[in-house]
RNA sequence: GCCCGCAUAGCUCAGUUGGCAGAGCAGCUGAUUUGUAAUCAGCAGGUCGGAGGUUCGAAUCCCCCUGCGGGCUCCA
């Protein structure tokens, strides 16, 4: 006699055992028709799920982030199922939910081609119409490893092997196909009703390089075409965005194949850069860095001591010169450390913060290559923080404060943060880690910052915070970390005389805000669409004249703004005004100057914003002043204006 | 590095079963003298990513290389 509680807070009562489907038909009708799987007692289970006693249930609908989950990972059976019965001899290993979607590994007799992946969403859709039942079955362990054995699905065999001891083993069947899974699903394959195959690519088995490389196959699913749509929608605006399209499109920077993996940036990319690192230096100046630039290339030796060349060389680009080896710097810390080993340093001299524009080479991997977001070549805004251990939680909590700021000066204020901790091969005693991490995770605290633990995950030299930004499109970004190290200073020989006397070697602090500058360039532009603030802008103003008749006057205009540090240009050709308006619009120009008869009589402009606002006419000698992010001049911006 | 795909004019792309390489935009020239997202006409523009092969004949088919795209692994 189960009393089943329902989220509207009744209560109804059963004469016996009863499934969640009963209870949904029972709620409602359509309720029935829309159910896809129950919560019961907060576990999710299938719809025909026989409930005993009493119990809270909740029915899963596709409305449901339950529901979605089933929908999506009901869809990988769909396709396993597809898959199964146009390549008979392919085997399937695991199907997993991911962010908008699913994919199933799959190893097949012979590779599929991208042209494949409409046949099997074709016989998806025929398979989803036929609305076979999903039926759930246990099984015993041995039996389940002999029947996958049977019929030629090894990987599906280890998969059971490795399920600890005792825990149940389930199957789900849809008409010809078997599948182990841990379920829920869909009671039925015609609940799938909106799915796409998105992409073929190459996965290895159980994510480890060293095992055979299978193939993966994404696709996206949802509760209604409706929401289908939306999402294609989503990923068409989402590479409209793309900072390689844009960055071409608007003259930023280029990429060719004898610099794979590094910019040329041309004029107007550059000056943006130029911007983003006038900004971050003016700031380091404010908190009391002092700016250093240290060699490209730097001995063997050097690196054989700060421990890359043991670890990372394979990284490192290399030249040999007059019998010597010498690497390419792929960080900027042993130049730092060097710097700070000129001259003999007492306790007073410290904190010291060394930073610099660091350029850096990496040898990436070709396949991860992706324009200026993974590159071989790459600017941090890279500082070290040479300090005591006493001071190591001030450093870190001014360090925070900086890092927020910056984030919010360009408009990112979503910021989630994570703390590595200790993982299992580190240098260092186990006292001075609790206090690093404790520096860490107090200094968060204390601002009432929210952060997640990532146990293990630090570097061996110290523990670590990393900060992920989110875009306007809700994409996140790492850009941030702050690392302690207890390491290198020891390893390079730095050291301190300290108030007693002795010599002591400092904490070294690593830290990047931005992180790469190029790539946090390519964040910008994808976050605003290359519609850049205006103190960000390398074109700021643009003057537009109606007819040659005010050619004159606008000469005098462009020297006026010039003077004020206004990156301004002029378009002076012989085109309608609409023509002039369209291609400024499209070259991501903040401000359209417009000057026809009426403007030059009145000594003024009609301004009008790049996204079409009509500001109405401006007197010349009030521009700056007038229209926000402009009187930032040379290098020093006021962003209380912007 | 690994898997699948892609590479044609400055850009975006078309090019059928192998048979004279095309369009739009941009560029140049000329006309138009323009009031808030594309004025008109003409001209020019190419070793079809590179190297090899099959063929009477290759942008098209095959092999190799390079780069790019999407993933995987990696990201100190």
């Amino acid at each position: 006699m189960p009393n089943i509680s329902l989220p509207d807070g009744t209560i109804r009562n059963y004469p016996g055992s009863i499934s969640v489907a009963e209870i949904a038909a029972d709620i409602h009708s359509g309720l029935a028709r829309s159910a896809l799987a129950g919560v019961v007692d907060d576990r999710l289970v299938d719809i025909d799920f026989m409930i005993e006693k009493d119990a809270s249930v909740r029915v899963i609908t596709g409305k449901d982030p339950e529901g979605l989950e089933v929908v999506r990972h009901s869809c990988a059976h769909l396709m396993a199922q597809a898959v199964k019965q146009l390549f008979p001899g392919a085997q399937v290993t695991i199907g997993p939910v991911v962010e908008d979607g699913f994919y199933y590994d799959f190893a097949f007799p012979e590779r599929i081609g991208e042209d494949d992946l409409e046949k099997i969403e074709v016989r998806m859709n025929e398979l989803a119409k036929a609305d076979l039942s999903v039926v759930r079955s246990e099984i015993d362990r041995d039996a389940a490893v002999e029947m996958f054995i049977d019929i030629g699905e090894t990987y599906k065999a280890e998969l059971i092997r490795d399920i600890p001891e005792g825990e149940s083993i389930s199957l789900y069947s849809q008409g010809d196909f078997t599948d182990l899974c841990r379920g829920p699903h869909v009671p039925s394959t015609g609940h799938l009703k909106a799915f796409k195959l998105s992409k073929l690519a190459g996965a290895y088995w159980r994510g480890d390089s060293s095992n055979e490389m299978l193939q993966r196959i994404y696709g996206t699913a949802w509760p209604d075409q409706k929401q289908l749509k939306a999402y294609l929608v989503r990923i068409e605006e989402a590479e409209k965005r793309d900072h390689r399209k844009l960055g071409r499109q608007l003259g930023y920077f280029h990429f060719q194949e004898e610099a794979p993996g590094m910019a040329f940036w041309h004029q107007n990319g550059w000056l943006l850069f130029r911007r983003v690192e006038t900004y971050v230096r003016n700031l380091l100046d404010e908190y009391g860095y002092e700016e250093v630039h240290t060699p490209q290339v730097l001995d063997r030796t050097l690196w054989e001591r700060s421990g890359h060349w043991d670890k990372f060389r394979e990284n490192m680009f290399t030249t040999h010169v007059e019998g010597h080896d010498y690497a390419i710097k792929p960080m900027n810390c042993p130049g730092h450390v060097m710097i700070f080993k000129q001259g003999l340093k007492s306790y007073r001299d410290l904190p010291m913060r060394i930073s610099e524009f660091g350029i850096c080479h990496r040898n990436e991997p070709s396949g991860t290559l992706h324009g200026l977001m993974r590159a071989r070549r790459f600017t941090q805004d890279d500082a070290h923080v040479f300090c005591t251990e006493e001071q190591m939680h001030d450093e870190v909590s001014t360090l925070i404060d900086l890092t927020y700021r910056m984030y919010e000066d360009f408009g990112f204020t979503d910021i989630d943060v994570a703390l590595s901790t200790r993982p299992e091969n580190r240098v260092g005693e186990d006292d001075l880690w609790d206090r690093a991490e404790a520096a860490l995770a107090t200094a968060l605290e204390e601002k009432g910052i929210a952060f997640t633990v990532q146990e293990g995950e630090g570097a061996f030299y110290g523990p670590k915070h990393e900060f992920v930004l989110r875009d306007s499109i809700g994409r996140k970004w790492q850009c941030g970390t702050i690392q302690l190290d207890f390491s290198m200073p020891g390893l390079l020989g730095a050291e301190f005389v300290a108030e007693d006397g002795s010599r002591k070697a400092p904490v070294m602090i690593h830290r990047a805000i931005l992180g790469s500058l190029e790539r946090f360039i390519g964040i910008l532009i994808e976050d605003t669409e290359g519609k850049l603030p205006p103190w960000l802008a390398p074109v700021q103003v643009i003057l537009l004249n109606i007819s040659p008749k005010q050619q004159e006057y606008l000469a005098k205009l462009e020297k006026h703004l010039k003077n004020k540090g206004v990156r301004v240009e002029s378009d002076l050709r012989n085109e309608k005004i609409g023509y002039k308006i369209r291609q400024a619009t499209l070259r991501r120009i903040p401000y359209l100057l417009i000057v026809g008869d009426k403007e030059k009589a009145g000594e003024s402009v009609a301004v009008r914003t790049q996204d079409g606002q009509d500001l109405g006419t401006i007197p010349l000698s009030e521009i700056t002043d007038t229209l926000p992010g402009l009187s930032a001049r040379h290098g020093i911006h006021t962003l209380e204006d912007s």
